[in-house]
DNA sequence: CGCTTGTTTAGAATTATTCTAAATCTTGAC
DNA sequence: GTCAAGATTTAGAATAATTCTAAACAAGCG
């Protein structure tokens, strides 16, 4: 059982990547797929092992041109958590995260709509914004 | 005109080292005198750099191991904010990191003590959050 | 069809970070 | 003070993450 509907999702992948002007490819449907079929916030080099799966010639380049391409047109998020690799998201809901430092997984919090009480500076023009919360998840709070 | 009063501060940073078992250092003094010189985020290797200044004999490898012990110890912060280099801070007030998309400059701006409106699941234990906002400078908004 | 532009590919190159083993320094026990 | 134990530094090698390059392919268009 698919949890989506594969015509209608092309659709929509190529409307959004349209709107930077980028083409759907299959390289890019494959790693949007990966990418949605477990959202556990995979590196690119997850990405990368999963997608050859099912797509054993695609090369590394194009999984980050991918993954740039998703970004670019906003089916993705980066997420910058520690050192290391860069992970990718698709969930494009306002969300932040929580941050494991002990087992190290990355768990979806809710944020509200708006960041309230952040002082921007006048002339300034905010984008978006990415909140990170370090600490013990549930099952490691537990455990000590 | 110095801003520190050297030996206040030596005192203040064998204390915050000695909290986690870690020794004031000559090595440790020059970097964090060089996050405290020029507070622009500098990346290791600028602290590297920046560092072999004053004591050019340092390692590529024990600016790493300053840097993770005064993060450690709290004197510093880690800084992650898109593919590439880490950053580090010597701002240990609750802040968080305007970063402008078109000139790269990041500014500190202020934020709320406690992050209000995060709905954390029960059990989990946060230590700390980073918020960063992307987005355009003034300057950069100005010359649009 | 033939051109232009966008995309993919393998592999090289670069950048960022960590590891290694030897040398040096500190500290505390005697 | 001397010595052993442990922490720290060092240069350079090794690894990891990402980007670049040049050639091949593919799609859209006149």
């Amino acid at each position: 059982m698919k949890l989506r509907s594969p015509s209608h999702d092309d659709q929509h992948l190529t409307e959004r990547l349209g709107t930077t002007g980028l083409r759907l490819t299959p390289q890019r449907q494959q790693v949007y797929d990966v990418l949605r079929q477990k959202r556990d916030h995979p590196t690119a080099e997850e990405v990368f092992i999963r997608a050859k799966k099912a797509m054993p010639e695609i090369s590394h380049a194009t999984v980050y041109n991918c993954l740039d391409a998703l970004v670019k047109c906003g089916l993705a998020r980066q997420v910058q958590l520690e050192r290391g690799a860069t992970r990718f998201c698709p969930n494009m809901t306002e969300h932040g995260h929580f941050h494991c430092s002990v087992c190290g997984t990355i768990y979806d919090v809710e944020l509200p709509h708006e960041l309230p009480c952040v002082a921007i500076p006048s002339g300034f023009e905010p984008q978006s914004y990415d909140v990170t919360i370090h600490g013990t998840c549930a099952d490691c709070a537990r455990k000590k």
